[in-house]
RNA sequence: GCGAAAGUAGCUCAGUUGGUAGAGCAUAACCUUGCCAAGGUUAGGGUCGCGGGUUCGAGUCCCGUCUUUCGCUCCA
């Protein structure tokens, strides 16, 4: 079966078993939004337990926060949002393709600089080992000329560049006559900015309301309350803050389900470390993250690091974790060293000193960051992605399961009475209310009982406790395997305890804690 | 945003040159069977994405619009 198809399957599945629904549906939907349903919600709560868990539970130095969606508009600035998420972008109506205004000319500036280095060239050619390169570019009149034309173009894009001038872009654009790379024409649209902060107004929109952002990353909530969690936590680095929570950005594409949303949910951790370590903590954090995932048992093999080349502005290493989805590889987490980028900013916009007096050292010092940030909904696609599985069994039939790891499943157990008579529905119920504090269990007396074992594979059930005559004699069930659809006859005292020993948190957890 | 394709029941899809909607699975009820789906009877569910146009008549033709998929672009 071809990827981009069981990509489709994964998709109908998703809907049509409560996972994942499209947004505002009945009203046509509204681009890339999606809800996530009865079983959907189950499987994302279970992936965000396993992460909060992971860190605060297994680090002592590890806390978490829940800060607001809302934050003071200068964050970001200090955080450098404002500025970097505004990219003035423009079409070429031949080749169809978008280009960032910018980049454009930009590239045209290089161009001039390379002019002007053949130029150099060409004379130190010339003129041999008597050839002085700062008279030559200082006094020749063609490279006089060339700097010239360049440091216009220069001053004048950074002074449209800063007014946001998107008349003046195109302008240049047309002026220097640069053209698409692809078709070779000058046949340019208009330049439009795309914001990718989302924003809204608070307060009264008649007494000239404040205008705020829709945060597009949960870590400035954090770099924002370094201080209070500090002080009140009487931490000491290095130290980690954990957080949960919505993002949004408006993408000029938002596409593949629900991979790249413009609202969606972030896992991140901030690990405030010593200047000068941070090198030796993003390899240790890359190889922690790393093994939680692996320890879910999805397959090692789908795993891979992507470290960037081109870093962003604020990091001095960064890498991807990619997982192996229906549609490649594709990042599933970020771990960036961010270096003391952000609370240094921060101190610089708020006048608030944001700094650490490390008691080892006797000094203070602004604290490098480390940063581990994970995309819930793409965490959730790649488990549904790796345990979605259409199986050819013995005598020609076949089933859906999804293999998803057991304490992550929606629903741990299935009880099921083996007939609807004989006093077996209401052994059932027992069952249940012995097991529901412990694990969300379901009911189902409908259809065959393999067509009931069918259902519970389709949404993960790890395990399916069917009661028949022999339970009302000895109080036995069968347990019955997910994967294996292996049955074993056990008593119901010992469900509780066997049941655990697969769908339990802790389980997972001893095996990705440090020795 | 551009280009291409698509949108009919919860899911997967038929629907012939325009004549007022079908199948399989799923769902619900009852009967039957009783340890790995697809037994019987019955029922519910669609103004064919939405809006407009052509026509005596539109799921079918035309225009617009929304949504989805793929490609381009972007991705802190």
């Amino acid at each position: 079966m071809a990827q981009e198809d069981v990509f489709k399957k994964i998709v109908s599945h998703c809907k049509e078993y409560g996972f994942v629904f499209p947004s505002s549906e009945i009203y046509d939907g509204l681009a890339a939004v999606y809800d996530y349903g009865q079983m959907g919600v189950e499987l994302k709560n279970n992936i965000k337990r396993y992460w909060w868990d992971s860190m605060t539970l297994l680090h002592e130095n590890i806390v978490g926060i829940d800060s607001a969606i809302f934050m003071h508009p200068t964050i970001w600035k200090a955080s450098g949002h404002v500025d970097a998420f505004n990219d003035p972008l423009i079409d070429n109506r031949d080749s169809k393709k978008r280009y960032r205004a910018d980049v454009l000319i930009e590239d045209c500036i290089a161009k001039m600089d390379e002019k002007i280095d053949k130029e150099v060239e060409k004379a130190r050619k010339r003129f041999g080992e008597q050839f002085d390169e700062a008279m030559f570019r200082a006094t020749n009149p063609r490279v006089q000329e060339h700097i010239a034309k360049r440091d216009a173009l220069h001053a004048r894009y950074a002074k449209a560049m800063n007014d946001m001038d998107l008349d003046e872009l195109r302008q240049i654009i047309i002026d220097n006559e640069i053209v698409c790379p692809i078709s070779g024409t000058k046949n340019w649209t208009d330049v439009r900015q795309f914001n990718l902060m989302f924003s809204t107004e608070m307060g009264s929109t008649a007494d000239g309301a404040m205008k705020v952002y829709l945060r597009p990353e949960t870590a400035q909530g954090i770099f924002v309350n370094f201080l209070n969690v500090q002080k009140t936590g009487r931490m000491r680095i290095p130290f980690g803050i954990a957080q949960i929570g919505k993002a949004f950005r408006n993408e000029i594409v938002a596409r593949q389900f629900i991979f790249r949303m413009r609202e969606f949910e972030q896992m991140e951790m901030q690990f405030f470390v010593r200047p000068g370590e941070e090198l030796q903590w993003f390899a240790k954090w890359k190889e922690i993250r790393l093994r939680w995932h692996k320890a879910l048992g999805l397959g090692d093999e789908k795993y891979r690091f992507h470290d960037h080349e081109k870093l962003a502005h604020y990091a001095n290493a960064a890498t991807d974790i990619e997982f192996e989805m229906p549609f490649g590889f594709k990042e599933v987490e970020g771990i960036h060293s961010r270096t003391n980028f952000d609370l240094g900013n921060h101190e610089k916009y708020s006048g608030k000193k944001i700094q650490y007096f490390d008691p080892e050292l006797k000094e203070s010092y602004t604290p490098y960051v480390i940063e581990t940030s994970i995309g819930v909904d793409r965490m959730f696609l790649s488990v549904m992605a790796a345990a979605y599985a259409e199986e050819n069994l013995d005598g020609g039939e076949t089933r859906v399961v999804l293999r998803l790891p057991a304490a992550l499943a929606p629903v741990k157990a299935a009880v099921l009475p083996l007939v609807r008579k004989d006093g077996l529905p209401e052994k059932a119920e027992e069952i249940i209310r012995m097991l529901r504090y412990d694990y969300r269990c379901q009911y189902d007396e409908k259809d065959s009982i393999g067509k009931r074992y069918r259902r519970q594979d389709a949404i993960g059930t790890p395990y399916c406790i069917t009661v028949d005559h022999q339970t009302l004699e000895d109080n036995t069930v069968t347990l019955r395997d997910r994967d294996s659809m292996e049955q074993t006859r056990v008593a119901i005292a010992d469900l509780k305890s066997l049941i655990g020993e697969k769908v339990s948190f802790s389980k997972l957890l001893q095996k990705i804690a440090e020795d």
